[in-house]
DNA sequence: GCAATTTAATTGACTGAGTCAAGTATTTTC
DNA sequence: GAAAATACTTGACTCAGTCAATTAAATTGC
């Protein structure tokens, strides 16, 4: 698959359907909401000439050539236009006593009336709009925009994060990794209900000088986690539940979350660092490899409704490699 | 408060935060991306005439009347463009046999290629602005969009639906729950931890024939969930883990499920139906009552943090008022 | 220090997109 | 069969904006 036309490739990513939503979502953005900006239908003045309005009044003193820019307008049409307000005394000008050849640009009082009365039409625009929401519906109104806003802009997303766990990360733990070893390994209800079983003894036992978990977020969603537990000994610990989600992979969170777990563990003094896992999680033990794992045990097992192979592998946390960062 | 004027209130609930980011989205909205319909630079089409192209395309034939509906345009200006198109050889028209006044509109084969051209553009021109994101960020930008336009359009939302549990679930469920309780009444993890462990053993001893979870979602969204399990004799079951997320409240959902619930167990053949609460959870309280559970059992424990009042509320299935649906 | 270039603003001529009002041909209604 | 409605067309116009040329001042290069 891969070896064809990497380009054509790209392009079949992308279905109809999603193109068809956008356009959707498209025209429905300009028919009904974009009439938001023009909302000086009952004033005489157009979008642009609101526009401008507001920049001067957003700006106490400015010039022509600003505005231009910053609105990135036609000098010629602007130049008309701000004569045009001048004569309709909403603006005065003069010269620039730095630069004989610009001019500067306030509006008058009677300007920034003008300016405040557009703003309130233009808020009440909005308020008519959000006011048949509800108060959730408003925040996730919020929230929506605030990511088709990202995502479209190609902004760098926010930084992922990653910070000990709070009331609720259990859930968001085991929910995630019970879907997504099932709809990848086809495993059961039974891992839903260990990693519960897990997690609830975590929360039970939890011993914050010698235990940990870490979750992994971004803008509030959660996108993996790890956790540390005492072990079989005083002096082992054991890395559990190694799990990033697939919107995560390949930047390297998996070995962040694990150098992060072995740099607590060393911290709290101990000496040796276990985890059990599967062979087939291959992901996960090349994170293991990296950070100086070696495999101690290996044994078939039937679990999760599969035929498996648990691995025990283990790091000797007094050895000076463990937990180096593997090559991005 | 709320005595005051009603309508400043209205006013005062949308904060100035929520009407800029909302001009703001609008801003980037038109100036970044609503150039997308635009799309048609690089050809001799404006965009009204695009769309004209492409509803003549998806019309075999059509009138122009029917068209100046449908794209709300004046009649004199699409007029002279079909005109133009005409001259340009993309459209042949034809006395409408059936009604003289009018005329029947189809696009030539040369139409037809320069709509298809005009279709392939702005779907080039989407792909280009999706190509950039990932697979989750358009899947999340898909996502978003809807939600912006349910939201917006006021239409109504995509209806709650109640199905029995699935992998994931759990997790949905002790975090939801979790999260609320906590933010709520202060509770610590121990619930969490709790739920988790009701949920882990609902998972392990799951009898599908005298059991049952539902789960209420929107859109994929977690919205709340009850569960159904066996009780401490042959005839009696536990209703156990009602919750309805603050988003879905108001809309008689916690009833639903209760109902669906005993609707469960009477089929089941239990006579007896109980459940344990505590009695600040008032909400809760009322749909019990309204469905005929009454208190049996009340005793003062400290959990979760916090001194409660530990409630036993039964129903007795046998008799013909259980379940009753409460007024809206 | 001064010619050449750049920048700021203005003016004139123009276009593209769309609106409004009136008109023609046909059909529907009563 | 007259009056009203519908389907379209035409002419005159406006609004928003562009392009090219011009004027005046400021900056740069030598």
């Amino acid at each position: 698959m891969s070896h064809l036309t990497p380009s054509y490739q790209a392009f079949a990513d992308i279905g109809d359907d999603e193109i068809e939503q956008i356009r959707a979502f498209n025209r429905f953005y300009t028919n009904r909401i974009g009439v938001l900006d023009r909302a000086f239908m009952e004033t005489p003045y157009t979008l642009t000439e609101a526009r401008v309005i507001y920049e001067l009044a957003a700006h106490g003193t400015t010039s022509a050539s600003r505005l231009t820019e910053e609105l990135s307008l036609d000098p010629a049409y602007l130049s008309r236009m701000l004569k045009s307000f001048s004569d309709a005394g909403l603006l005065e000008t003069m010269r620039d006593p730095a630069d004989g050849r610009g001019r500067l640009l306030q509006l008058t009082l009677r300007g920034r009336g003008v300016a405040t009365d557009l703003a309130q039409r233009s808020r009440q625009r909005i308020v008519a709009l959000l006011e048949p929401i509800t108060e959730n519906g408003r925040r996730d109104l919020g929230a929506a925009m605030a990511s088709v806003q990202t995502l479209l802009s190609g902004d760098t997303p926010a930084p992922v994060t990653i910070r000990p766990h709070q009331i609720g990360d259990m859930g968001m733990v085991i929910s995630s990794q019970a879907k997504a070893y099932a709809e990848t390994y086809g495993w059961n209800g039974e891992y839903e209900a260990l990693v519960a079983e897990i997690c609830a003894a975590f929360i039970r036992n939890f011993d914050p000088a010698r235990e940990r978990c870490w979750i992994a977020e971004r803008n509030g969603t959660f996108l993996g986690s790890i956790f540390l537990v005492k072990g079989s000994t005083e002096d082992t610990a054991k890395l559990r539940l190694l799990h990033v989600d697939a919107a995560a992979r390949g930047h390297g969170l998996g070995s962040k979350l694990v150098n992060e777990c072995i740099g607590f563990a060393r911290d709290c003094g101990y000496r040796r660092l276990e985890l059990w896992t599967n062979d087939i999680l291959s992901a996960a033990r090349r994170i293991y490899v990296a950070a100086g794992f070696t495999l101690e045990k290996e044994e078939a097992h039937h679990s999760f409704g599969k035929d498996l192979n648990g691995q025990t592998w283990a790091l000797d946390l007094t050895a000076a490699t463990a937990g180096v960062t593997p090559p991005a």
